[in-house]
DNA sequence: CAATGAGTTCAATAAATGTTGAACTTGCGC
DNA sequence: GCGCAAGTTCAACATTTATTGAACTCATTG
């Protein structure tokens, strides 16, 4: 375990790319886990309408919890973090989540919007 | 919250019921988390194979783990418990879920499955 | 090179979930 | 009424997740 995360930051270092999980390694409990936080939701929600996205652009929380999300986002395979200059860019890798669990995404997007919807006032200050 | 519990407490003693969340306030994290679990889904996919079953038939862990496990189900509105003599009946509330969150369920369902496909001799055991 | 901004890491802490064995409650059969 | 089985509750403990502020790394700009 010390030996992958030392060669994790070997690859980080060297290539500027963070490790995500390979599509057969995409774990349903770590993905249900990710998801079953609110906060994580609506970043997969906001990056699903606006596509790669700095992450900038979200501030419901301080700056430390949110790199804690993403990372859980990142590991358990749900986004992909590219490194631009200065930013990070997420994306939700659609295509791999669809192909490991067929109908997960749209399901947990739809009821995410649907609960969205029904508390407006929470999600406008996010 | 005290007083819930005594609510609740009451309302098992006179009914012989245990208290499940209504359709409409189940709850897209406490489902997400609740099939998180592998023991969970686990149970869910036995109880859809069998259709409503007595807990007896589960015993991948103690029976106290168990119990939990079957508690963080039903708060979270996966099962539905209904009292039977000696015997705890469970079930799926399959349409209530698809009622909140159309195409979840099938979609954790066929996961698991597959997940269970790919690790047979750790399904066995269940 | 220094300053600044974007985001991460780290360690400590808080909170939540998961596990367990003893004690318990309930229903049933003798 | 007693004994037993089914399953729960409780409290203690273990493990994991979530939060936070200080320190850090990296890229950009002047």
């Amino acid at each position: 375990m010390l030996n992958l995360r030392a060669f994790r930051s070997i690859c980080s270092a060297m290539a500027k790319e963070l490790h995500h999980p390979d599509r057969d390694q995409i774990d349903l409990s770590a993905v249900l886990e990710a998801l079953s936080e609110p906060i994580r939701r609506e970043i997969v929600l906001r990056l699903l309408e606006q596509g790669e996205a700095p992450c900038q652009i979200f501030d419901g929380a301080p700056k430390t919890n949110l790199s804690y999300h993403y990372a859980r986002l990142r590991e358990a395979g749900v986004t992909r973090t590219r490194i631009a200059g200065p930013y990070r860019m997420l994306s939700v890798r659609v295509e791999d989540l669809a192909a490991r669990f067929p109908g997960l995404l749209e399901a947990v997007v739809a009821a995410a919007r649907a609960e969205a919807a029904k508390n407006p006032a929470e999600n406008q200050s996010a």
